[in-house]
DNA sequence: TTAGTTTGTTGGATCAACAGACAAAGTCCG
DNA sequence: CGGACTTTGTCTGTTGATCCAACAAACTAA
């Protein structure tokens, strides 16, 4: 399963000798990467294809750099031993970065997902503006390019997240209300200061990007319908549905934050009223949660403080905090019924401080859901809580950079 | 593109000389069929392939009885002229059949499109229950496949359209309340009636055939997202995205009629309160523009002529008929709006009884989304009626028949 | 030590697409 | 009217990837 991002439909395409090898290597790459280190034999009969082409695929394959020889496979008893072969990691690395709200960050990905190099900057976006924050966001790409040169991988692509409306096609940001930004090519900003760079270089939104990146942790279980929601002052979602990423039309679909559920809610950031997030951000819970000089209000100090402070008084039993929980808990599962009737996604994945706060609100969330979807059993929806925290949009990011490799290994040079 | 309806997660699978073959097969008859008659040389340019290996797959496609040679192509001024291929319907035939609460339906369609043999017989179904129900409809299934045979086209199979949940993987019918059915397995029981045919026999959801065959009707315009909502009694629902039908993790997605938008209103068939189809199925629309004891409530009258004297009174500008359906329109819109945030469609397709009541539905319901919708100018958002009315689910049936062939055109015998 | 099992490679067969040459069938122009 | 030019569709030979069958290598079990 690749973790495609379904930007275009999938029209199948005149096909030649080179397409079938490039599938074919892409099948066994993704093969190895999805069920673990195995032998040739193994690959072929798992696989069907032939093991001596098996053998063809697998030397190609360690020629690029994707995959290695292991140790001897000691698991079968009988005949001659097979030689695992497995992903080698330190060939390819993508690179995903972010700019939100209150911070810029970047991270570095093998293509075994293991960390290269990280970072993660506070840095106040809107006061900064577009210009001076591209230029950092920059400095932080190019140092993350670097890190990955060093280490001696090839970098397959960059992709930026940004917390706005980003059209499919062109990848242009038409809207960024958090960051008080308007229409923007944000990629043609960054390849001038990045000096033309020759690797791709896309931009898309960040909760699309956290989506994939809560998606490839749990696609191992064969689980292919999911949608994301992350809390935070607004609320982000994304959906994945088939193995891929929901975009619409234009690329503006998951905007779940704004759906009309609350008719009698307060106003909402957007400028209309009922707004989902008015109900389940963290404004509407600490609007409910606390009086207006609390300490936990107090947008000048860190969000994870915050909310510690918030878990501190409903692990105490405080009845006021555990009241507001169970409230937005309600709410969560009003609008989850909602997504779950429309999608029927296998899980319903928490981000962000629903991720936090999941142990109170899981349970209103899980009754409201139950009582308010028609497919008996809420659909068979399961809630998993997502403990990627705030890097989710990088991850996501770095492996969609990754996931051209797994589709076609041949852009890989030897 | 294939009409496809995406089952699966579309993990490709290990190919070989066969499956290249098929593949391209597939996308020259589909070119054909997508972009019309036209002569072997320019399918090669417009597809990529070889001018040799356009002829070859033509050959093939002709002597399978799906594509035959029209005229000499005289649009282009120089040089030999082409000799223009086309598609050949008659070839083979899909069938598509339907369970309703008061009819049964039939249709054959040829590849082409065209309409072989179709009936429609009134049923209350409810009072006559599952098994002579099931006993009816094979009838009608068989006369059906009897007409494809005597026309000479090879059947590529035949899909029931049942309105309830249908599970995905198996295609047992899990609840049909309108039917007032529980857990059946309809396939197995019309397999045994049928005698155990060797075409493929599959079961669906029926606002599911029916965004398929919206999709069939609009994908022309290279348009591949769109979501379906058909007003009956009840709403149903249907979501094509990236060109793929939107099924979710066990087939139950696109159950749009009972999403919770309405907290105060009325008590839902299903059970619950605030189900989006108390306020914008037909019931709600006749609650409020009629008077207890008004012929057009009549139940006992059929669906269309009740709604011909609805357009009436609409078109004689009464006002209580006017500020009902103003009423509704905007109740469509706020739902509306809901699914266009979720999944930013190209288009919203009014199916069932919203087609018909489109001219004073469409302005509350295009201004209620353009209100609600995050995305500037409702996410681009066309509104569209439908006219395939009380065919679509059975054209639908059999058009993803027919879409095996498009797919794979190896299916069909020499 | 021998029989049996499994692995991975090798050489040849097969199959489908491709490239280029070419005859066929038309238009354009002197 | 005839030659130059253009385009179509077929034909022949080449290329490339997979498959098949045979086989040597490596190991276990008796």
């Amino acid at each position: 399963m690749t973790l495609t991002d379904g930007r275009r439909p999938g029209s199948r395409v005149a096909a030649d000798h080179v397409s079938l090898r490039r599938n074919n290597l892409s099948v066994v790459l993704r093969h190895v990467r999805d069920l673990g280190p195995r032998s040739r034999a193994r690959i072929a009969e798992e696989t069907g294809l032939n093991k001596a082409t098996v053998s063809s695929l697998v030397a190609e394959l360690v020629e690029r750099g994707l995959l290695r020889e292991g140790d001897a496979d000691s698991s079968r008893a009988l005949g001659r031993p097979g030689q695992l072969v497995e992903l080698d990691g330190t060939g390819v690395c993508g690179v995903g970065a972010e700019i939100n709200v209150d911070y810029l960050a970047v991270v570095a990905l093998d293509l075994a997902g293991a960390v290269v190099h990280e970072k993660r900057v506070p840095v106040d976006v809107a006061h900064l503006g577009p210009g001076t924050t591209l230029d950092r966001l920059a400095e932080l790409v190019q140092e993350t390019v670097t890190a990955v040169e060093v280490s001696g991988g090839q970098l397959a692509g960059v992709t930026l997240a940004v917390p706005g409306l980003v059209q499919g096609e062109t990848g242009e940001l038409k809207l960024a209300p958090n960051l008080g930004w308007g229409e923007l090519s944000v990629a043609e900003e960054m390849r001038a200061r990045l000096g033309m760079p020759a690797y791709p270089l896309r931009v898309d939104n960040e909760a699309n990007l956290a989506t994939l990146a809560a998606y490839a942790e749990l696609r191992d279980e064969s689980l292919h319908d999911l949608v994301l929601l992350t809390g935070a002052v607004g609320v982000g979602g994304g959906v994945v549905t088939g193995g891929h990423l929901l975009r619409g039309g234009d690329g503006y679909a998951g905007e779940v934050g704004h759906m009309p559920v609350a008719p009698a809610g307060h106003a909402c950031g957007c400028g209309r009223t009922g707004c989902w997030e008015t109900v389940v951000g963290l404004a509407a819970l600490l609007h409910k949660a606390t009086d207006h000089d609390d300490p936990v209000r107090d947008p000048s100090l860190d969000v994870e403080q915050r909310l510690a402070g918030i878990v501190q008084r409903a692990e105490a039993g405080d009845a006021r905090t555990l009241s507001a929980l169970q409230d937005v808990g309600t709410w969560l599962g009003i609008g989850g019924a909602i997504l779950v009737n429309i999608l029927n996604p296998a899980a319903l994945v928490l981000g962000g401080y629903f991720a936090v706060l999941g142990p109170w609100l899981e349970a209103p969330l899980e009754q409201a859901i139950r009582e308010r979807v028609l497919a008996p059993d809420g659909g068979g929806c399961r809630i998993v809580r997502s403990d990627l925290g705030f890097a989710a949009a990088v991850r996501g990011g770095a492996q969609i950079c990754l996931d051209l490799v797994f589709a076609d290994p041949t852009i890989v040079n030897i």
